[in-house]
DNA sequence: GGGGTGAAAGGACATTTGTCACTTAAAAAT
DNA sequence: ATTTTTAAGTGACAAATGTCCTTTCACCCC
């Protein structure tokens, strides 16, 4: 059974044991308690992480108390502060562990020379980093064009796994809807 | 006065003379009038556009005839398909003209290869491609957590230029509310 | 320069979704 | 096990926004 990180990695390109090692020997593992905070508004974000166990957040939270959340991660997705971690300003959004986690860390600095050492590598960030925008673009669109039905509706049928693993406060959150609507919805 | 996209580019990094012409000679002018369309939805989009001149707009209609508009373009934007540019597929949104327009068109082909020729292009490129990705993000979190009014006024007050070009009926469908909604936060 | 065309404004009403207050259920802590 | 805390479900009502329809305005175009 290989690593995750490798399979990840090698649905964009295939590595020879040696690149994969090499790639892996720039992580460093890093522990979490449930309700702990990976990111907390202002910190600077020095890594971004992929998750082997456990499920997170990121969120901003807005004058009156209300939440947005970002995006969720569980096991083998990537998870940072994409702005804060590029730009190396603070961070205006919040990740906490909303289980037990166990990720990777991966520094900036390593991540620009893995990217300049290993091309591969390069271009994995590069299909990601495009994968991500277009991923952004649809939910944008379901966001203006879809009810809430349908935008429950298909979180549901997209995340499966999620919907029964993630309170539905958060989801909501992540939808744009009150935690009400939502449970309206499930009733039917 | 500088040629405008060179202004465009070296806001990111400055050219020489001989990069710029370089650059500058592997687009190609193109000349549409208002209402005609610079992408049809099923299109392979060979392309991608920077405006000269005019007003462009990117939009998809759902089955019930609704549209939202993803995007806008005037003078110095790019504007393209990126999607469908990017991965070879069909066009999932069209592109039409709202006004006059002059362009410059730039090949995929065009496009790889000025990157692989000029780390300074690929490096524009990958700054615009980052800034896009915040851009859109932020507009993701407004669209939840804004209500209406607050996206129209964001709206005016990012692009106050634009609200008095573009008919309300298309700024709606880009902040995703109806007209009249816009109607009756402007008659305040 | 009058007739036609498309965009905007406005009112009446319907619908969706949010808010609040309360109850129930489940999970964590001791 | 019992208590305490947290999440979820529910109903009544309010607010925001959409829909439909009519009127007005501005701009083109023979």
């Amino acid at each position: 059974m290989s690593h995750p990180l490798r399979t990840h990695i090698e649905a964009v390109s295939k590595l020879t044991d040696e690149e994969f090692d090499h790639i892996l020997s720039h992580f460093t593992p890093v522990k979490l308690k449930k309700h702990s905070s990976l990111v907390r508004e202002g910190d600077l974000v020095k890594h971004e992480y992929f998750v082997l166990k456990g499920c997170l957040r990121s969120y901003i939270t807005d004058n009156t108390g209300k939440e947005f959340t970002y995006q969720f991660a569980v096991e083998t997705w990537w998870i940072s502060e994409r702005e804060a971690f590029m730009k190396h300003t603070p961070a205006s959004t919040a990740i906490e562990c909303l289980e037990d986690c166990q990720l990777l860390a991966l520094s900036y600095e390593d991540r620009e020379k893995l990217g300049r050492e290993l091309w591969k590598y390069e271009h994995y960030l590069a299909v990601k980093s495009n994968m991500g925008y277009v991923a952004l673009q649809k939910r944008l669109q379901l966001m203006i064009m879809g009810s809430a039905k349908e935008r429950f509706e298909n979180f549901v049928h997209q995340y499966p796994h999620l919907y029964n693993r993630i309170p539905k406060t958060h989801i909501a959150s992540y939808l744009g809807v009150s935690r009400e609507t939502i449970s309206r919805l499930y009733r039917k």
